[in-house]
DNA sequence: CTGTTAGCGCGTTCAT
DNA sequence: ATGAACGCGCTAACAG
């Protein structure tokens, strides 16, 4: 049983509010009854019911996070900007990793919302859609995170995998590649097919034939994966091969398959990543890849949900796209 | 404003209580008025607020997890086996990262059991010990991970460290390394200092001289730092070189130096790492290192703190010690 | 089966 | 500068 005011209050025949004011450093306050009730509050032991507040005052001071898979570095570094950023303004985190699944998912936004976070910031995992019902009745802030599944109107940050993805293959091109392959899994199927896209608006501007490219499908987002399909696929037949994996962690896989191949890098086999984790500069051969801001990308979407908390007038609708950087390492 | 039992109440013309029971699933109601209520709350989007139950129950069923870093791969595992056992018993996580500052830790703990976390999960920066001070005097359950800086009575979930050394160390030796050096930095101080304990049994276990064995101290635990370190201090000079290295992390910056050298893996260098990361496996060399149970250390502390928050009787304070398993790859 | 009373710990409002 | 009354939204305990 923790002690409350009451119990300060009755230690020190004073009433309640002259013991809440007096620990919340209210300015119409004696400065000595002040000092007695820290004191005796310290001595006591206090610490304030931050429940009983948030049920008065109805905010929580608490953000929900919902992501897919927390262990995922990728998911792991954007929780981490929000963080950073979420601190400076006294707010908390509370977090539900969805494990992928649409149901845990919707579950998870539902129990947040009942424990009544102020705000939310939400890496959907493109499976679903139920919880459109949900956030369009919502009626506190929330940020969608590189991921907008049905359209929603709200507040989102992305990046354009499709540019990005063009981008990596006119690289490729570039670099005299001749024979390229894209391995990609379904992670976010919206994404995926944006990103199929931009692969072949690159191969239409560099005026090369479609058979150039190879879609290379990987059943599940593993390293394993990754890595088999790499050596079933790649045969080198005196042209020089190009290859560009959804992210720079498959791509290590997909590295190591070239490897035991004994080709050479960048010479027959090039490859590049998507991401820039922070080992990629530190592989025998730094990869080349497109970096992606995560850490900012959590930053800005908590800098947007307190925006939204502490702004007085209704707050126009934003949709922040974030710049992708192709990093030209030694693997091109 | 969200609506409330009440409103549910006035509208049908019941007690708040039925609205309550009703949403509840208490059996002592009538099964019309049950599915009245419910269709009716479904209607006016009704979600219970669990600020207010909590209040009056007492419990929040939100766990508070306090990491250094969540961007760290390691801790993010952590957090994950926490969440997926979490999950099960309907618990939250209320998120802290203490950013590896001690001040900003004890704020952190403060603020989780402010907003009274049922339970705590506590991954320490060595740095501090002042929070012992409110751990001491703690009425929630509480496991520490990893760490227990000043021998605190207390459920905690650790690995021996000094014996993953040794054990690294010896198969070095046995496997005919001549010259040995120990990559490390002070991630955790009692860690980093049992982990050199460790290294120097080794060598008296093998009858090996103190000076095979060469300490690389690290001024901060970055990829960079430990590259640029093992640039400076890697010879070769017909003696086969063995490294042992704080983490597998670091180890792909000191493996990437080796190879700029020019120097063959595992012929002329050995490598060994610590944590076996996902990618591990999958380096051009797979790396040999030591398996750290990151997922279970989450899974089993969760499993604590529920186990306190159930049980009647008062359990007694258990220090679960998890093992090690050294995995031999390609690098020795 | 349903309602009444009371209270969780704190803050808001108004009075003194 | 301090206090009293009331309510936040919900549940426990008892009554009927």
């Amino acid at each position: 049983m923790p002690v409350t005011q009451k119990d300060i209050a009755r230690k020190l025949n004073l009433s309640i509010m002259t013991i809440s004011r007096a620990l919340k450093g209210h300015p119409d306050i004696n400065i000595e009854t002040r000092k007695l009730v820290e004191k005796t509050a310290r001595e006591m032991n206090y610490s304030v019911n931050l429940v009983a507040r948030s049920l008065v005052q109805k905010r929580t001071n608490t953000i929900g996070v919902v992501v897919p898979d927390i262990s995922e570095p990728f998911y792991a570094e954007i929780v981490r900007g929000v963080e950073s950023v979420l601190r400076r303004y006294h707010y908390n985190i509370l977090l539900a990793d969805s494990d992928n699944d649409d149901n845990l998912e919707l579950e998870a936004l539902r129990t947040l919302l009942e424990k009544r976070v102020d705000g939310l910031i939400f890496c959907a995992t493109e499976k679903s859609s139920e919880y459109i019902h949900i956030l369009e009745n919502i009626s506190i802030p929330y940020v969608l995170i590189n991921n907008n599944p049905v359209g929603l109107e709200c507040d989102s940050i992305y990046i354009d995998r499709g540019l990005g993805a063009r981008n990596a293959l006119l690289h490729l091109i570039s670099s005299g590649f001749e024979k390229l392959f894209y391995f990609y899994s379904f992670q976010h199927m919206e994404q995926s097919r944006k990103s199929i896209q931009g692969c072949f608006e690159a191969l239409k501007e560099a005026n090369a034939p479609r058979e150039m490219l190879q879609l290379l499908f990987c059943e599940t987002h593993e390293l394993e994966t990754y890595y088999k399909m790499a050596l079933d696929n790649i045969h080198y037949q005196n042209q020089r091969i190009g290859l560009f994996v959804w992210d720079d962690e498959m791509a290590i896989g997909v590295y190591r398959a070239v490897v035991e191949k004994g080709l050479a890098i960048p010479d027959q086999v090039g490859i590049i990543g998507f991401d820039d984790i922070k080992i990629s500069s530190y592989l025998p051969k730094a990869l080349t890849t497109i970096h992606y801001p995560k850490t900012e990308m959590g930053q800005k979407s908590a800098e947007r949900v307190i925006q939204r908390l502490t702004s007085e007038e209704p707050l126009a609708i934003k949709n922040i796209m974030l710049d992708l950087q192709l990093i030209k390492r030694e693997t091109t």
